[in-house]
DNA sequence: TATTGTTATACTCTATAACTATA
DNA sequence: TATAGTTATAGAGTATAACAATA
């Protein structure tokens, strides 16, 4: 059941019987394991957590005004991510001061050192993904990155896709 | 960043500088939120935990020996899946019996009630993922799921694809 | 003595509630 | 009074350790 290499094209859903795929859940579940596990080594070699590389990744991206909206977009609680701030910040790959029109809210910011970590890491892991890639027939490759891009937009915040 | 929609064809790992896509993971994992959040009212529906759902679908590919080989196959703790079973078995959807050779293990199976549970579950849960995969255009789809079957093979206990 | 299943305990992760400071 | 951030507390999920039955 896990080998049948058959692909019915682009038909719809089978009609009642048996199932002609493993679920989508039952797969993505087992890929997320290996590749989180993959990329654990990596970030135990630079002091990061998880949650830390989501920041600093994130933070790349968009610089960013609270911390709740930084938790909300990288879809942690707010609480969880005050000790990740506190240790990136005492590191110096970020910065966090007060914003001056509301004093309550933390203007957060990626470092220079931190864009560099950040780079190094996410170069370490994508070296090791494409190892993984590089199993698939190169149009399976192209057709695999390009719809799981599509479908995890799908899940984004936003939800629509580019810029935030 | 999230929005830069150019292929490289097939080659490797950029040299150094900016990544061009988004790590695997940060893609995934959105992902499986979202599959697994659209599994949940169907499991709800029918009075199932994953890890039971898990269960019926492991046991109808494999009747199995014992319950640490079960849990196992299923990435899940021994002794997590006690409770699971109690239930399953209390409302007739497995069989749970000691082996006649070795009355320490317990052989499982699946009945035919569980069976049919188990189909009317898949079927709905493969008719919601069929409407997210319409959402691809068809090669990509195709490359896509051929893509995952491939890569969460991979990561499987068995790790060589078929049967075990 | 080793192994299967089970129960009891401890630990980790995550979220909720209570508090401080700004507004 | 409402909101951002923080801290303290409680809850869910999971694993570890101890136990009973069988081999």
């Amino acid at each position: 059941m896990a080998d049948n290499a058959d692909q019915e094209g682009t038909a719809g859903a089978p009609p009642e019987g048996r199932a002609t795929r493993p679920d989508l859940a039952a797969m993505v579940a087992p890929l997320l394991r290996t590749l989180m596990a993959a990329e654990q080594p990596v970030l135990d070699a630079h002091g990061l957590t998880m949650w830390a590389y989501a920041v600093l990744l994130h933070l790349d991206e968009t610089p960013i005004r609270t911390q709740a909206a930084l938790a909300d977009a990288i879809r942690a609680d707010k609480t969880r991510i005050i000790a990740v701030l506190d240790d990136l910040e005492s590191r110096g790959l970020i910065r966090r001061r007060p914003d001056p029109n509301d004093r309550r809210a933390r203007l957060l910011s990626l470092s220079a050192e931190g864009r560099r970590l950040r780079d190094t890491v996410q170069s370490a892991i994508q070296k090791g993904e494409e190892r993984l890639l590089a199993q698939l027939p190169p149009a399976d490759r192209d057709g695999f990155l390009r719809g799981l891009q599509a479908l995890s937009a799908l899940a984004e915040p936003g939800a629509g896709g580019s810029g935030r």
